[in-house]
DNA sequence: TGTATATTTGAATACATGTTCATACATGGA
DNA sequence: TCCATGTATGAACATGTATTCAAATATACA
């Protein structure tokens, strides 16, 4: 069977097709696009040295930010800006402790994607 | 034991240290600079909505360039840009038939870490 | 209260990234 | 060899992101 192109109408447009099985069952394990965004999010969150550094240290127990600071040789504003973007992401958590404020990792999925993702760059 | 300041002297600046043994076990366990950076540029790739669907698409088999633009409604030069960010992180992989590039998913981690991160996004 | 410390926040800047358009390359068939 | 098709690439623009500095909170202690 060659691989001829077809072509189907979408949306008033006329769209080349290749293989449209394939199309249809990849809409149909789509993935929901608000869990998608959320995902790009978290991925994204971590795609950076800095704030994986600080995944790292943190897999290793709780540090406070001017730990943090002084561990990533960065200021604290730089180190906080980075936490708050971890926190929306729900990579870090704070507790607080009179004036510090310590970060941990917000669950273990996190470690194992640092884990799973190593394990990647090292094949 | 209280959380006093201590400080120590790096490179001519004086570092505020709250806990000078965790800020030392951080740098024992640190991951080497150069997988740190590969590790990154891992995860940006990963961090991209287009990029996460086309890991989703794939995970279910091969598909060729222009499947890939008709099952994301991007032009096949838009989807020919994502997948070179793809290969070079070694995400995807392409397969010659002809004039057509088929792409699969590089390895098992690859699913492995979208699936791990739906985990935590689920939560 | 008032002051010092730890952290956060907002604004500004420089830098990185995504998309588009036009063009180039590679393969297959006439 | 010429053309059509599938895909890749480069340049340009618009948008997003990281860092810095200055200022604002929040807590502890005198």
């Amino acid at each position: 069977m060659k691989n001829k192109a077809a072509f189907i109408e979408e949306d008033g447009c006329r769209i080349r097709i290749v293989h449209l099985d394939r199309i249809k069952r990849a809409r149909r394990d789509a993935i929901a696009e608000s869990e998608t965004e959320r995902l790009a999010l978290t991925f994204k969150v971590l795609g950076d040295p800095t704030r994986l550094k600080i995944v790292s240290a943190l897999a290793g127990g709780e540090m406070c930010v001017c730990d943090l600071a002084a561990y990533l040789g960065l200021s604290e504003s730089a180190v906080s800006h980075q936490l708050r973007r971890m926190r929306e992401q729900s990579i870090v958590r704070p507790r607080r402790e009179g004036q510090v404020l310590y970060y941990t990792l917000e669950d273990r999925h996190v470690a194992d994607l640092l884990a799973l993702g190593l394990e990647h760059v090292r094949e």
